[in-house]
DNA sequence: TAGATTGTTAATCGATTAACAATC
DNA sequence: TAGATTGTTAATCGATTAACAATC
């Protein structure tokens, strides 16, 4: 397995792939080639073989992949095999949208908590997590040690709780909030999740659409 | 303004810019070069220049740019002042958090109703938005027509509501599910949400940082 | 075996960066 | 005016696609 420099073009075309042949492996596929899922997604096939030949050869001539060995192989380079554990910082209608319907398995991730500063919450269970009060962070951390935070609070908290996960140690924060995080550690991995970006790329084509009929 | 075959990067770069120059007019400062708005975005001056330059002159040599300005173009470039209407198709945790917490009028969008089809939330007003049942979607629209449908619904529904939207004439769909909505009609902008593959390439990163110490 | 399809090398295409004349 | 900075052209870099020998 070739390690380092794998363009991020690359890794965002992994969980496309991933999911794919989830769903396959569900549908009782047995193999696919890279002629065929691309056909299914939208990319060549050429990409694909060379996209996957950075982690190495899991295919085999005149057949194609095994859909549950690419599956597994895709799903160790993700690293969901790695069982990462994970709590919610921000208990409102998006984190509370991520405990009741988000399939943390899915991404091989546990889900240890919840937590929020509105006493009326606290210690209330939903869908099997419990929701701790904020200050209690620090402390359940020693006890149920996490790599993840995800960052669900209103904007005007976002930094304050960002650098409370530093001080933790993550290793990754799912940032939800607008807010720029500002964190300059390199050893932990921000994900923006920036809606407002992602819907003014929509407007822009919207609006293209309607000047070039 | 030149037209056309503007590339993907280049407008998904946009809104970052159109996020950072409405910080900077907040803040009244009033002309940025793309020398310092590339430092602050981690962006070559000259790719800033390139990008901009897709759209027309925005700038003055010597000086920069005037930071209002640039601002009213990147929107109108974008769509804001095209003063869209969108509904939300389904009232759960996820449509919630967007009524309460999302800033629409920032893409410049006005939220004319969400709709549901659970009973006790029909006719509830959130942050000034009614829920409405779903059935009276296309009533709805006949006498308030919209042109983006934003869809929070569960999994299940999400083809089916889709559908509905397509029917409708929408322009745009801002898709939170993880159905593939299976669209084809070209006149209609899907723009994904993929919750799931942001969260594996941050597994990702972060299962490759162990690896790399 | 013959047909299919991989992994990989080379060729092409597109996007980013550098350079600079134009000019405020 | 002189210094700064644009818009744009050319050079570089990287990513995608095509081609094909290897081989199941």
């Amino acid at each position: 397995m070739k390690q380092r420099s794998i363009s991020n073009a690359v890794i965002e075309r992994l969980p496309r792939y991933y999911s794919y042949v989830t769903m396959l492996e569900r549908a009782k596929v047995e193999r696919i080639s890279s002629k065929t899922l691309g056909e299914s997604l939208g990319i060549t096939p050429s990409q694909i073989r060379q996209d996957l030949s950075c982690f190495g050869a899991f295919g085999q001539q005149g057949y194609g992949y095994s859909v549950r060995d690419l599956r597994r192989e895709l799903g160790h380079i993700l690293g969901v095999d790695r069982q990462y554990s994970a709590v919610i910082i921000g208990t409102g209608n998006l984190g509370l949208a991520l405990i009741q319907h988000f399939q943390f398995e899915y991404s091989g991730l546990r889900l240890l908590a919840s937590f929020d500063k509105r006493e009326q919450l606290i210690g209330r269970t939903i869908s099997g997590v419990t929701v701790l009060h904020s200050r209690e962070l620090e402390s359940f951390a020693q006890k149920h040690p996490f790599q993840l935070g995800i960052l669900t609070v209103p904007e005007d908290s976002a930094v304050t709780m960002a650098n409370r996960l530093v001080k933790l140690k993550v290793q990754g924060i799912w940032n939800f909030t607008n807010a720029e995080l500002g964190i300059t550690d390199p050893d932990i991995i921000v994900e923006n999740v920036h809606l407002a970006d992602s819907l003014l790329t929509l407007s822009y084509r919207m609006a293209q659409r309607e000047q070039n009929p």
